[in-house]
DNA sequence: AACGCGCATTTTGTATGCAAAAGTTGCGGC
DNA sequence: GCCGCAACTTTTGCATACAAAATGCGCGTT
């Protein structure tokens, strides 16, 4: 096809089915890819600049993954949940996240209490500010500090995983500011629970914390949906190829 | 390669990776391929009679699953869990069977009642026999039936990922008279709370259940370390060709 | 006009070929 | 005798070729 005598300065090259793997993987959290597009092996392969074989291997991944379907025969498409998948989902986030606050109140070394306490307050200013994109990134970031103090991995991968197939939801989430200050306060008792090493506190937070956000995903159930039909198939979508 | 004409009654052809995935999934469970093996494509590929394509394609959902090991330009190996992993696992295995354990007492019709009572008396039998085959799969299908009481399938589907990932352990436990009566007591204490609808207690009986199981794989951690150094690489085995 | 049928096109599934990387062996130098 | 290095072998990664399945389309029939 091209000439695979590449040079390259990167020195560790990632098997090209990882790196297609992380592209769709991200296009399908961040919404480029909606529920129910099809994916079209062709038209992937020419806009990744990728041939069948990684591409198809990516599929795999991913298919394991529960962020796509694999059709035998008829090609592969982007996950849509139902809404009972939601309710599923959810229910099953709380018993990990529980789990895992639990254990960081219970393990956390004080070290870990002063950067996340650092990361809370980071996040008070972003939500003073109304400043949405940072505040996303800070509540990652202190959800992921809290599930490093739990010292299981395994958990934090489990959650991770459920995680990643509930977040293009997210995208299309209205905003909501009592919602946002319910989550603000809810991220203050977070914080308590976790100096105090009250593991059913802070394990109660979080599993009220996800009720919430649960909600609010439900709440614009309606206009998921039809967006959902619209784009059944026949979605485009633009991509770079992938750099090696 | 090989013809591809080949004339089945079957009507609905599985793609060939699933297969070969299921096989080597199997395998692992059942303990034919050892924490550690090396996989070897083209041995693989001659064993299974199957191209590399497909084979390749089941060593990445593999190793998703977390199964086996892919190490790029080195080929794949089964995962040999350390003594830390297995803590982590039964942590989070834990928190997904005690959640499946409370919805399900919260759930449960009456008719799901008496097949679990069903099931569970045909496991007594078992245990009165000492057919430890029999209790193994009796004991499996009661678990089973709690958790689709839950109705949760996304819960469902997390554990049974989990669980897969010890079940290679349980192959090489050695059989302990006193744990096997006392996890048969436990299982009439499963019973009565799921008959009670006390989602409390059956969620606190399942995580006693699973500490207990812990125990038992930990107990002869020694014995498991040895064999996995011992077969660390060059571990043979056998298996038939794919049926199409 | 609606339906069915068969051919052409597209798309997917599997096998294979080729290049790069890793592993191995044996030889020479110290 | 031991270590290092180079040629050779094996194994893996990716691309592509070919076969089978599905899809789409036009034509003829009713």
């Amino acid at each position: 096809m091209q000439n695979l005598t590449v040079h390259s300065l990167q020195i560790d090259r990632r098997p090209l089915h990882e790196e297609v793997a992380d592209r769709l993987r991200t296009m399908i959290t961040e919404g480029r890819l909606v529920p129910g597009a099809r994916l079209n092996e062709r038209v992937l392969c020419e806009a990744l600049r990728v041939s069948r074989t990684p591409l198809r291997e990516a599929f795999k991944v991913l298919a394991v993954e529960r962020l796509i379907e694999l059709n035998p025969n008829r090609g592969a498409s982007v996950v849509a949940l139902s809404r009972a998948d939601v309710d599923q989902l959810f229910e099953l986030m709380g018993a990990l996240e529980g789990l895992s606050g639990q254990l960081a109140a219970e393990r956390r070394t004080p070290a870990e209490i002063a950067e996340i306490r650092a990361l809370h307050f980071e996040m008070l200013a972003a939500h003073a500010r109304r400043d949405l994109p940072a505040y996303y990134a800070l509540n990652r970031l202190i959800h992921q500090a809290i599930s490093r103090c739990a010292r299981n991995p395994m958990l934090a991968e489990a959650y991770d995983s459920v995680n990643t197939r509930i977040q293009n939801l997210r995208f299309r989430s209205n905003f909501n500011q009592d919602k946002w200050d319910r989550a603000v306060r809810e991220h203050q008792q977070m914080l308590e629970a976790l100096q105090d090493g009250n593991g059913a506190a802070l394990r109660a937070v979080l599993e009220a914390h996800l009720i919430n956000k649960r909600e609010v995903v439900l709440e614009q159930w309606p206009a998921i949906e039809r967006q959902q039909r619209e784009s059944a198939d026949g979605e485009s979508f633009r991509t770079e190829p992938v750099s090696r």
